[in-house]
DNA sequence: GTTTTTCTTTGACTAAAGTCAAAGAAATAT
DNA sequence: ATATTTCTTTGACTTTAGTCAAAGAAAAAC
C-alpha cells in the first residue's frame, strides 16, 4: 500500500552489500576448507536435518540439478560422510544420512566458524556485543516477517485443514479441558458468501491462519487465528487480523466480534491493542471466556494526522 | 578480554544464516543476469568509483588474480561496457572507466536490485521498516566497530604521519583561526619513553589516531585524537581513549590531561562521559580553551558491581 | 647506467559448477 | 493393464573461476 521510501531502500542495500562483503563471504570461505563449496553446503544440509533427508528433498532445498547432486552425493558416500539408502515408503527416492565421519566434520567447520564469530565480537564490549544481538534479532524478524504472506484460500484447501489441524491440536495441548476437532469451523462456512479464510505463507510454507464467517447481517465472526510455534512473536497475528478485517470492511460489515479461551491471555492482551473491546457474551460456546468486538471503517487511532 | 558468551555467537551466526541465504544470494543472483559474476562485480566496482581505476587498484580490492583480471578486462572491453588507457602518471599502469553502455548496465542492475529491496520492504509498515533500517544501521555500526583494530606504531611510522596530516588538515578546515601543522607533536615525543602513539585500522586503512606524552612525573597527555570523517560515531574515539588511557596505566602514570579548542564541543561532552573533569588552564596553548583531568587506576563508575 | 622491481599480457593449465538428455526403475493415474 | 509421471543415475558436454609461469615494458632503486 504504501510506497517504500527511498532512503530506506538505501539503508537496507547498504548494510547488505556491507554485510554479505564483510561477513558472508568469511563464513562460506572457511565453509569450504578442503572440501568444494557445493559439496560443503550439501554436507552441512544433509547433517543439518536431523536423520535422514531424501536426495529430492535436497534437491528442492539447494536448487541442484538432479545429475549434479547425484554425482556430489556419490563423492561424499566415497568418502566416509554419508550413508545411502532406499526410501521405506517409496523405492524410487533416495534417503541419505551423515555417518559419524560426515558428522563429526560438520561439527569442526561449525566450531571453526564459531571461533571466526567469536573473534569478530572480541572487538566488542559486552554492552556493545548485547546491542548488536538486539539488532540482529530485531532485523531478522523483521525481514521473516517481510518475506511472509498472507493469502486468502479455499476453505477446502489442503494448507488451510492442515493449519486448523495444527491449531486443534496447539489448544488440546493447552487447554486444561483439551479441545475438540469437531469444535473447528467447516469448510463451507469460511468459503463464498458465507466466509473467507486466510493463509499465512513463509518461504512456500503455510505458518499461519485465521477465518472470518458471517455471524448476522453487518455482523462477522473472527475464528482460529493461528501462527506456527516457529513463526511467533514476529507480530504475524495482527498481520492475519489486519486481512480479515479488511475483508470483513469489503463485504460490508461493520462489526466484528470474535471469543477467546480464559488461558490464551496474550490473544486478549493483542486483541485489546488492535482496538477491540471487551461485550458481553454473544455466544455460549464451552471454551469461550471473554468476548471482544470491533466497529469497522473509522480510522485506526494510531493514523497519521 | 572478556571472554564471549556462546549465546552470542549462536545468535550471529543464526542472523549470518539467515541473512546470506534470504537476501545474499538474491542480491547476488540479480547482480549478475546475463553476465558471470565475476565479470558483473568488476563493471559493478569499475563503475562505482567515479571515472578511471587503475588495474592495479582493482587487483587489489577484488583480490584478483592479475591473469584472470586481463582477461576479464579484455571481454569487457571487447563488449563496449569500459574503455581501457595507459595511466598518465605511470605508463606501466592501465586505467579502465565505464562506457556509457556500461554505466547503463550497471544502472540497470540497480535499478532491479532497488526494485527487489523495495518489493521485500513492501511487506512492512512504515512503522516497521523505520525499525529495520534503525536495527540495520546498529548493526552495521557495531560490526564495523567489532572490525577495527588500535595498535600501537612507532611515532615515525607513514601511517601514523597520514593520519596526523589528515588531523591538521581537519583543524584547519574547523578552526576560525586555522590551525598550523608546526603544533603538532614531534615523532620523537611519542616513541620510546617519551610516549606513545596508536593508530586505529579499519580493513587495513588507517581511521583514527590518538597519542600520549609525558608531561611530568606521573602525569601523561594525550593529543591528537582523531577519526576519519567516514569512521566516526562508530564509538572509536572511545576505543582511542581507552587504550590511550590503559597505556598510560601501564607505564605508571596516574593522570592524564587534555586540551581541548572551544568549537570541539562533541569532543568536550566525550571527555566528560568518560571520566574527565574540567581543570584549570595547565597550558597556555593557542588553541586550547578548556582542559581537562582523569585520574586512573581507579575502576571505572560504570564497571559491574 | 645497470639491476631490480612493478605491472600487465599471454599461454597453458586445472578444478569446480552446472546443464541437458537418455535411460531404467518404481509409483500413480486412467 | 497400460500409460504416464516421478526420481535417480549416467554420459557427454559447457561455462566459470581460478592458478602459474614466462615474457615484455616501464619505473624505481642502487
Amino acid at each position: 500500500m504504501e510506497p517504500v521510501s527511498t532512503d530506506d531502500v538505501t539503508a537496507f542495500r547498504r548494510f547488505n552489500r556491507y554485510f554479505t562483503r564483510r561477513i558472508g563471504v568469511l563464513d562460506d570461505h572457511y565453509l569450504g576448507q578442503d572440501r568444494p563449496l557445493g559439496e560443503a553446503r550439501l554436507l552441512f544440509e544433509i547433517a543439518g536435518s536431523g536423520s535422514g533427508v531424501s536426495l529430492r528433498d535436497l534437491r528442492g532445498r539447494l536448487g541442484l540439478d538432479a545429475g549434479y547432486l547425484s554425482r556430489m552425493v556419490k563423492t561424499l558416500q566415497a568418502q566416509g560422510m554419508i550413508r545411502l539408502s532406499v526410501h521405506p515408503q517409496d523405492s524410487r527416492l533416495r534417503t541419505v544420512e551423515p555417518t559419524a565421519a560426515g558428522r563429526a566434520e560438520v561439527e569442526e567447520q561449525n566450531r571453526r566458524a564459531g571461533a571466526l564469530a567469536s573473534g569478530l565480537l572480541q572487538g566488542l564490549t559486552p554492552d556493545q556485543r548485547r546491542e548488536l544481538t538486539e539488532a540482529m534479532a530485531t532485523a531478522q524478524r523483521l525481514l521473516r516477517l517481510a518475506g511472509i504472506t498472507v493469502e486468502r484460500v479455499n476453505g477446502h484447501a489442503p494448507d488451510a485443514r492442515a493449519c486448523l489441524d495444527a491449531y486443534a491440536a496447539d489448544l488440546d495441548a493447552r487447554f486444561p479441558e483439551g479441545f475438540d476437532k469437531s469444535d473447528l469451523v467447516g469448510a463451507h462456512e469460511v468459503s463464498g458468501d458465507a466466509g473467507a479464510f486466510f493463509v499465512a505463507y513463509e518461504e512456500g510454507r503455510p505458518v499461519g491462519c485465521g477465518a472470518l464467517r458471517r455471524l448476522e447481517p453487518g455482523v462477522g465472526e473472527i475464528k482460529h487465528v493461528w501462527v506456527h510455534p516457529e513463526a511467533r512473536r514476529l507480530g504475524l497475528a495482527r498481520r492475519l487480523l489486519d486481512a480479515l478485517e479488511a475483508e470483513a470492511a469489503a463485504r460490508g460489515l461493520t462489526v466484528v466480534r470474535l471469543d477467546t479461551h480464559a488461558v490464551l491471555t496474550e490473544a486478549q492482551a493483542m486483541y485489546e491493542a488492535c482496538g477491540y473491546t471487551e461485550i458481553p457474551a454473544y455466544t455460549d460456546h464451552v471454551y469461550a471466556a471473554h468476548w471482544f468486538e470491533k466497529r469497522l471503517g473509522a480510522p485506526a487511532a494510531d493514523a497519521p494526522a
